[in-house]
DNA sequence: GACCATTTATTTTTT
DNA sequence: ATAAATGGTC
């Protein structure tokens, strides 16, 4: 059965007790060593499948993983656990979160509603929202609860006391209020799994007994909480397995931390650490040249890839003069690759750094005839009016969820506007009491005037309505009584617009949803569905059976492999991104973000970049990417149409004049805009300027770098 | 409360 | 360029 395994992926799947590190690189085979090391534990050692737990990071990883195991071992594969983590999260935690102080009747926040909600903090402190952009706030919320240590174990969440910064302030309020709506952000998910486990030792007992065996994929992207989790549940008997990669660790912006992978051996003392060095995905061109990107980085534990493959062709190196020569050398080349190179569209895949990126790329595909889907991007389940649909299912589901209330209020539906939601608001705040209580109390009190209050009871009333007909229906019906009943899809088809029937068509997509829940879960609950959409993502239903070029981030691309890649907006400032240039493990991440894309690449591998491009309505000069510098002529072939001069640093637009004083001089950055020069520190290259930027504020940046115009 | 004009902020985002 | 959020008027 191991015959078609190499020596060390041999050595993995043989050692089925105590703790694992795979360093698996890049193609190394990855998958089988994990299904066949599955299959052993249960063939030849007489392991349940019941206490097996796989880990992922996706739904659509761990759908793959339980095909691929189910086509291994057939029925018996159907008792092992494989789950992403959120998911086996929320799973223990609907069973017991009781016991730690909260309802099992919880809802889950999105980032959207994790925006809302922290809108609303803000406003309660009576911050003024210009000061900060909520987004960075948001995230700076997740990466300090996703590296909480102490807290979890102490009664209250509590957090760092240092008042010196948004985040700190805004998070207890942000906390309370999670609380009061009975609602759990992406984290709190973790953060509750660790306390309850923590806190119950018959539970964590329970289940370290349950799942005997563990194993964790792409352990390079676990954070603080995820570590703690996988670490409870395997302390007892170390049979620990985690597969993962270094070197294509992209999450760290998110909190996932490299050192989880880099010492494992440390918080599991005698852990054998197999390295899987084999490529069998690409050619040795597209090996090489990928090596070489990658060995600049010093975060590495170091392990350099190999292949037999064939040398193959040349990396492909093409600088067009704009954007939409960029898209359009990819149209030609697509369809040139499908007439000579017998491809089709299903074998091609364009990478790109940002979303924004995609449109030209789009639109020279669309003009050329080629089918391409695009991965990513804005999210069935963020669409405004799925969220609008679902903010009545949750509401109905827990009636202290002022955030969905709210939502429901905005869809202008209900003749209700700002003041009287304001009114709401205020009342609740008051007395205490949920947005539903609320609204009780004020028409129990007839404590409006006419119009308001007759909207509220028809209002309260449409709401009873929807709870009663939802505790008799299934989810699906449910659903599209909601869309009916509201007023919602009449709203859509009297504006018969585009836009409009587009909509409803995607209302029809989350009945049709609904209906697959039900049809696959016999006792449906509304609160089960809403789980599944909440912990859903889009690449998850990322069918390559179409016959049509993937469009993606490089960061949507990872775990997946094609015939032939384009990466596009290879450009220092595109990739690497702007904001990594002052950082240098930043800059390392979206070296790996390279090495990532590169070795997606099976045959052939087109790395492109503009001379200008239009951003955000300018136009932008870039010299290439850095990282293309690292790739040796004998890998790359350049095809660009006229030998253009690629300048290997950054043009110095803003030479520091020596002695005079720049300050008070008005210059523009390409990112922060138009600012004023307040004053220079420091000589030559570790000259630095503080600008005052019009839209940015104050910010200290290294001259070599900033790229400055001179007004 | 609806509508239009103005302002603003734009990395990546497995869950 | 562009979409979303905000602000002012009717």
């Amino acid at each position: 059965m191991f015959r078609n395994l190499n020596p060390a992926q041999q050595r993995a799947v043989m050692h089925t007790k105590g703790p694992l590190l795979v360093v698996a690189g890049a193609g190394s085979g990855k998958t089988r060593v994990i299904t066949y090391r599955i299959a052993k534990l249960i063939n030849e050692e007489g392991v349940k499948p019941y206490n097996i737990l796989a880990l992922t990071f996706t739904n659509k990883a761990s759908m793959e993983m339980k095909q691929r195991i189910e086509s291994l071992l057939g029925q018996k594969s159907l008792d092992i656990l494989v789950s992403t983590f959120h998911s086996a999260c929320l799973r223990i935690l609907r069973r017991d979160i009781e016991k730690i102080g909260y309802s099992n009747r919880f809802v889950i926040y999105d980032s959207l509603d994790q925006i809302a909600l922290i809108k609303h903090c803000l406003d309660e402190i009576g911050s003024p929202k210009e000061d900060h952009s909520v987004k960075s706030i948001a995230n700076g919320i997740s990466l300090l609860k996703t590296s909480l240590r102490e807290p979890m174990t102490k009664d209250s969440l509590e957090f760092s006391n240092r008042q010196d910064d948004i985040v700190n302030k805004i998070l207890p309020i942000y906390q309370k209020h999670l609380k009061n709506n009975n609602a759990l952000d992406f984290d709190d998910i973790l953060i509750l799994t660790v306390k309850l486990l923590l806190s119950n030792q018959d539970l964590l007992a329970y289940y370290q007994n349950r799942f005997h065996y563990i194993l964790v994929d792409e352990y390079q992207d676990t954070n603080y909480l995820q570590y703690k989790f996988v670490y409870l549940l395997a302390k007892a008997h170390q049979n620990i397995c985690v597969v993962g990669d270094e070197d294509q660790s992209i999450y760290g912006w998110r909190g996932a931390n490299i050192d989880n992978i880099l010492n494992f051996e440390k918080s599991f003392k005698n852990a054998l650490v197999i390295k899987l060095e084999e490529n069998y995905r690409s050619t040795r061109n597209i090996l090489d040249a990928s090596n070489n990107v990658i060995r600049k980085n010093k975060q590495r534990k170091g392990k350099t890839l190999f292949t037999k493959n064939k040398r193959g062709n040349k990396i492909i190196y093409y600088r067009a003069f704009s954007e939409i020569e960029e898209g359009d050398f990819i149209s030609r080349t697509v369809k040139s690759l499908c007439e000579k190179a017998k491809a089709t569209y299903k074998d091609i895949a364009v990478f790109y750094r940002t979303n924004a990126q995609s449109r030209v790329i789009e639109d020279s595909l669309r003009k050329s005839g080629i089918a391409y889907q695009i991965i990513g991007g804005l999210k069935f389940y963020d669409r405004k009016e799925i969220k609008d649909i679902i903010a009545y299912c949750r509401f109905v589901v827990n009636s202290d969820d002022s955030i969905s209330f709210n939502r429901i209020i905005k869809t202008n539906m209900h003749g209700i506007g700002k003041v009287t939601m304001d009114k709401i608001n205020n009342f609740a705040m008051e007395n205490n009491l949920s947005p539903c209580q609320a609204i009780r109390k004020i028409i129990e009190q007839e404590k409006f005037s006419g119009s308001a209050m007759k909207k509220l009871k028809k209002l309260n009333d449409l709401l009873n309505k929807l709870r009663k007909f939802a505790e008799e229906n299934r989810v699906s019906e449910f659903i599209s009584f909601i869309q009916l009943e509201t007023g919602y899809i009449d709203k859509l088809l009297r504006e018969n617009s585009f836009e409009a029937r587009n909509r409803i068509e995607n209302l029809k997509e989350l009945v049709t949803a609904a209906k697959c829940f039900d049809e696959n879960n016999l006792n449906s609950t509304v609160n089960g569905f809403l789980d599944v959409t909440s912990l859903a993502s889009d690449i998850d239903d990322f069918d390559e059976k179409q016959g049509a070029v993937a469009l993606m981030t490089l960061h949507s691309s990872k775990g997946l492999e094609f015939p032939m890649v384009f990466i596009a907006g290879m450009e220092d400032k595109i990739f690497p991104h702007v904001r990594s240039f002052y950082n240098e493990d930043e800059m390392e991440e979206e070296r790996r973000l390279c090495y990532v894309g590169m070795t997606r690449a099976k045959n052939r591998l087109f790395l492109l970049n503009a001379v200008r491009r239009k951003i955000y309505g300018t136009d932008q000069e870039n010299p290439s990417s850095q990282f293309l510098n690292d790739i040796p002529d004998e890998f790359m072939e350049n095809v660009s149409p006229r030998k253009q001069q690629v300048p290997k640093t950054w043009k110095r637009e803003f030479p520091a004049r020596k002695g005079k004083n720049p300050a008070g001089k008005k210059v523009n950055h390409p990112f922060f805009g138009d600012g004023i020069i307040l004053k220079k520190e420091g000589t030559k290259e570790d000259e630095t300027l503080v600008i005052f930027f019009k839209r940015a504020g104050k910010k200290t940046l290294k001259t070599k770098y900033a790229n400055l115009k001179i007004l």
